[in-house]
DNA sequence: TTGACAATTGAATAAGTATTCAATTATAAT
DNA sequence: ATTATAATTGAATACTTATTCAATTGTCAA
């Protein structure tokens, strides 16, 4: 029984292509955390905050000051990086300052920018 | 007049800071095409499909039959990923080819998966 | 030219999410 | 204790978007 027989309106044209492929990719949960990692850097204001930060550590105050937003707003993102283990806090008085915790941004971003500059 | 008077609700904490990274970010229109180039692999099938595409040209139908997804919905994220210039398509009799037009995206991958490996 | 199949397209629906607003917590200073 | 400021949080709203469904286009074969 093809595994394609409900979901899949059509039958298969190249078979031998389509098994191959099959073989080689990634199990669903890979997919979904891959993708999870991008559209976590796929938002105007993460990209923003996670460029600030790697700059310097900053407080929420000085992000908000930095991307010209509410605290609240920033503090929502912040909360979405956090829980995603790109960034980390500390406390320090009334103020939590934000660091990254993840080596990978930086280089998805360096990429990421030569991308655009090599397209129009 | 301080730029950030209207939208953000507080002062600057560190101002030394504050304008240090201000000094070194990028325009609000690479911010975007940053964000939009990830938000465009931020997503299972796309991610998928890319990952497919990488192994093999294929036709629409054997992407159908590999994500186990309708033609329609195939064709539709095809024609998100045409638009942004990270793929490309010949068509051959009924038959339309696509194969990757993107160096960056394999790259973009494979820091994405060192990343996942590299956390719980 | 008619029928069959590959692919695309537009509209509708459903699901996800970024920001706003109001309220609350945490800390420091008076 | 009280006040002020930094930050977080929850709920509501507005916006975006992935998939479905139905209809259409393009190509080939009979």
């Amino acid at each position: 029984m093809a595994r394609n027989e409900f979901s899949c309106d059509c039958n298969v044209i190249h078979q031998e292509a389509v098994d191959e492929v099959l073989e080689k990719m990634p199990d669903e949960n890979t997919f979904n955390r891959l993708a999870d990692l991008f559209k976590l850097i796929g938002d105007t204001t993460r990209c923003r905050i996670l460029f600030a930060l790697d700059q310097k550590e900053m407080c929420v105050c000085d992000l908000a000051n930095v991307l010209n937003m509410t605290k609240s707003s920033i503090s929502h993102q912040l909360a979405v990086l956090r829980r995603s283990g790109v960034v980390k806090c500390r406390r320090s008085g009334k103020e939590v300052y934000y660091t990254l915790d993840d080596d990978h941004i930086v280089k998805l971003f360096e990429i990421g920018l030569e991308h655009i500059n090599h397209k129009g």
